[in-house]
DNA sequence: TTATAAAACTTTAAGCTTGAAATAATTGGC
DNA sequence: GCCAATTATTTCAAGCTTAAAGTTTTATAA
């Protein structure tokens, strides 16, 4: 998924830009990883269920959070498991329908989110230094487009 | 790493652009790796292999491959190993540095992946349909800028 | 009702991923 | 030559990831 086009040709352009897009995000999201832990002794993935959560204090379903980050279910159930065990998240079966839970953010998962993603902030803004605030923003226009386009299908 | 800034503020610009990248490739690598187990069940990281390989008849050490595919060495072992058992790839043991081995596709390794790729980059050019080829060179164009300037660091 | 389907979630097996520790081979200084 | 450091790779433990199968609960509809 790394390695450039095998050949030219039509349609070379798009395959070209995919690479790309690839590879900037896999180094950007490699830096991350590493300090996350390094810093925060945590992880990406529990870093993003507890940005989820955050910007929703009733919480989430279990389903919910897997369409929102593009997981599968079995995926969210074991990160959130783990989050449980370490105190940052709870889970509350609710009465009206017994099948699901809500999960949400404990006092302590919100505080320890809130310190760890000021600093993850200023990270991605040093990691993406080189793109000017005019680029980034015409770059996320195209970017929303995309999805806009892909949500249309399927 | 897939949710919003969770405030208002300067560097929101960066970050926004961030997690758009990053549920684009998120989006577009999910496809992908479905469509190859449906399609020719395989998966991406032996496809990413095959790929740096198909370019380099003379073959990659193991460390080559780990540099250009941006994952770690022992990642790239089990993967090889899979390769091998699969009769696409061979490891050999060189006379020169017998700690290094070097890896290469097989004759059917060959085949099978021209004929992979081949439909892969149809694959991308749909996926990425709603990207013009202006703004995909574009946008190719910015990337590579960004790299560039990642090599400059660490 | 009462089966039958659908929905929410968990479990499982297989594979991917990392960082760290272990092995083995080579290189450099003495 | 010899020993320490370096290099290339593998092994390992822990965690992430998916798809598929299983469990429990709710909804549908005859």
């Amino acid at each position: 998924m790394v390695a450039g086009p095998t050949s030219t040709g039509p349609g070379k352009d798009r395959l070209r830009l995919w690479i790309r897009l690839l590879r900037a995000s896999r180094t950007i999201e490699a830096e991350l990883r590493e300090r996350l832990k390094k810093e925060f002794d945590t992880t990406l993935p529990r870093f993003d269920v507890m940005a989820a959560l955050y910007r929703v204090p009733e919480g989430m379903l279990m389903s919910d959070l897997s369409r929102f980050l593009l997981v599968s279910n079995g995926n969210v159930t074991g990160i959130v498991d783990r989050l449980v065990s370490e105190g940052l998240v709870t889970r509350a079966r609710r009465n009206g329908d017994r099948r699901t839970s809500m999960v949400r953010l404990t006092e302590e998962g919100s505080k320890a989110f809130a310190k760890i993603a000021a600093v993850h902030e200023g990270w991605v803004g040093e990691l993406l230094g080189s793109v000017s605030e005019e680029e980034a923003k015409r770059l996320t226009g195209m970017l929303k487009s995309f999805r806009s386009n892909w949500e249309g299908r399927e």
